[in-house]
This record gives structure tokens, C-alpha cells and sequence, in this order.
DNA sequence: TGCCAGGCCCTCTTTAGGGCCTT
């Protein structure tokens, strides 16, 4: 069903804005291969000042917890072997990758990886959900959750599990046997009226191949 | 708590506005 390896991800971090000096305070991730979860990463960060209390709360990451935590360029770093070149996923992953990419700049890399996004293949597969907030998701498609929203390891799972699913739901629904991630990317920026006709010429094509 | 930002996406649109998502 997926053929090729990618990371999901999950940043918790002290705002919306790292132009506006926000820093991340929690990274979490899976690396999925051939489907399977065969690696993960977890770690608490320190920003190197106080996050503020509705941050306290979302997350449940005090600051006593963030005093005693790594700093951020240790954990990015750490972070930076973890994922290599693996392509990347997150739910809306234009919040996850701009802080990808400020913290790796603080240290003078760049994300090698592309990202892909699971918000925006969900409005399209899943346009009767009630919403496409990840833990309706997660409800919607009876997922089990035994953990914590808003941390970040426990979100990565959760993103994995919908994006297995997802992916099940395209095959199935299409008659698809591997999706690979140019699909996944084509498909996350095609307007909604068009991905029956994406997929099923996509899938009358692969079809006529074989 | 919900504003800050930014990209996506819909519509009472495209010379714009506002809701949805992420923390």
C-alpha cells in the first residue's frame, strides 16, 4: 500500500509564528516504512524563556518541565540525523514546517525532505467529517486515542495512524495498490471537484500498465 | 481566551473577505 518511507511529525511550540520569534518546544515523530512504525523520536526542548499559561495548558508542558529539557539547537540537531532525507508529513503541515525550517535555520541547515499534508488530503477524501481538526478526525475514522492531544509524540501516532487509513481508503476506493508520494502530493493540490477524475485516471492508468 | 501568522479554500469571488487549521 506505501511503498516509500516518510516521517510524520509534530512540533508543540510556544505560538502560531516563529517570524514572530515563536520557538518550538516539543518535537514528536514517527518514521513510517512499507506502513509500518519503525522508529520514533521524542523530545522535550528548552526555548530559553517562560511559555505563558494557555501554552501550559494546551500542551500540559510546564515550565519545570521545559527548565530541565535540552536546548533546542541539542534537540534539532538530534532530530536533523533522525529524519535525513525522509519525505515528510504532518497535519497542516505549513504550521510544522515553518518551525522545521526556523529551528534548522538557527543552525544552519535545511530540510531536505519534502512535506505532504494531512489536513489537506483529508478535506478531500473526507469532505462529510465534521470537521478536519485531527482529533475529529481521529473519531470520525473510530481510531483508538489512549493519550494526549497536544503532545507531540502522541499527535505524530495519531497523524500516522489517519494517514494510514487515508491511504487504505484511497486504495480502496479506487482500486489502487501503492500510492506513491508524487500521487500524495499532486493530490494534495488538486481542487476538491477534481480528485474523482485525478484518481481514477491515475488508477485506469496503472490499470493499462500492468 | 483568543488574538497574533500564514496557507488553503469557499463564496454573497477574482480589484475580497472570512472560516478553517496549526500552538
Amino acid at each position: 500500500m506505501l511503498a516509500n518511507s516518510i516521517v510524520v511529525l509534530d512540533f508543540e511550540t510556544t505560538g502560531l509564528s516563529p517570524a514572530q520569534g515563536e520557538r518550538a518546544i516539543e518535537i514528536g515523530a514517527v518514521k513510517l516504512e512499507s506502513g509500518i512504525v519503525t522508529d520514533r523520536f521524542q523530545a522535550l526542548m528548552n526555548p530559553g524563556r517562560r511559555i505563558n499559561s494557555f501554552i501550559e495548558n494546551y500542551t500540559g508542558i510546564s515550565n519545570r518541565m521545559l527548565a530541565v529539557a535540552s536546548p533546542c539547537a541539542k534537540v534539532m540537531t538530534d532530530f536533523a540525523s533522525f529524519i535525513g532525507e525522509s519525505n515528510l508529513l504532518a497535519h497542516n503541515a505549513s504550521f510544522d514546517a515553518r518551525f522545521l525550517e526556523a529551528e534548522f535555520a538557527r543552525l544552519g541547515r535545511q530540510v531536505l525532505g519534502e512535506f505532504t499534508c494531512s489536513l489537506l488530503i483529508s478535506r478531500r477524501i473526507y469532505q462529510d467529517a465534521p470537521n478536519h481538526k485531527l482529533g475529529t478526525l481521529i473519531n470520525y475514522k473510530n481510531i483508538a486515542a489512549d493519550g494526549s492531544f497536544h503532545r507531540a509524540l502522541f499527535d505524530a501516532e495519531m497523524t500516522a495512524e489517519l494517514w494510514l487509513i487515508m491511504l487504505n481508503d484511497i486504495s480502496e476506493r479506487y482500486g489502487l495498490e501503492n500510492i506513491p508520494f508524487s500521487l500524495i502530493k499532486q493530490l494534495a493540490k488538486t481542487p476538491k471537484a477534481q480528485i474523482n477524475k485525478l484518481l481514477t485516471n491515475y488508477a485506469s492508468k496503472i490499470t493499462k500498465a500492468v
